[in-house]
DNA sequence: CCCTTATCTGAACGTTTGATCAAATATACC
DNA sequence: GGTATATTTGATCAAACGTTCAGATAAGGG
């Protein structure tokens, strides 16, 4: 039975191998709480799938019902449906009910403001 | 053989179940270019791992060599490894080598700050 | 030159993912 | 009620993913 180097770091008693523990250390408290660390990884996860966001960026400009969105992205009702609740567990999008028709929008003007601060990172 | 809707769509020649044409057609004249959108959704599938935003997190405050994110994440050097290079492919990070060791940190600051206004807008 | 350390690479493997289909639900209109 | 439309749900399946392992490469020290 083998003890692991990472195990015993993760036990902070032995410093067998890592070549710079101050700072490991200090990147361990700098982090943010895992509960915000998971929630970011989950945004993250959820706009990096090409379709989910371009609904996400679709949506900036004002509410879309799931068949526009299917038209958009050029999948599925179905797919499109899946994608929506994804995105609504998370809470980046909401919806609203009008007779048949379910038109979704963004939450709230963060995720906007997440969406554009991103693409203006990307013009460097 | 049938023709299926969302095909109709993109060749822009039919309305058929399209709730509402006009803003679809306004969506797609607002998308950004797709290679600007491959590289938004690779930039967010990257940071959608856990382990490779701990290290991109980490990374903010200086660099790090394998050795330390491997401490950090609790994976195996191999895997850090792995991690780093699809990291490089993207230019998030960039790395130094010191004799045997090679440091890692963030390309360039604009990837810090696209961290850091993610981790602001979590905090509302 | 051999040995050790730090890192990388490629294959393998179990897991997760995103799409599709068929069937279910919800609402509207007759 | 019955039919039509809009959307959701659950099952299924191939593709993509993240990790590990074993072996390769690079650099330093005897």
């Amino acid at each position: 039975m083998t003890v692991r180097k990472s195990k015993m770091i993760e036990q902070e008693g032995c410093s067998l191998k890592v070549v710079h523990l101050d700072r490991v250390r200090r990147a361990r408290q700098a982090e943010p709480a895992p509960a915000q660390m998971e929630r970011l990884a989950a945004l993250y996860k959820a706009m990096g799938d090409p379709n989910r966001l371009r609904m996400l960026l679709a949506l900036r400009d004002g509410e879309m019902c799931v068949c526009d969105l299917a038209a958009l992205t050029g999948i599925s009702d179905s797919a499109v449906s899946h994608a929506l609740r994804r995105l609504r567990d998370l809470a980046l999008v909401k919806n609203r009910r009008d007779g048949q028709i379910l038109y979704y929008s963004l939450d709230d003007h963060h995720v906007a403001e997440l969406l554009d601060s991103s693409l203006d990172h990307l013009n460097h």
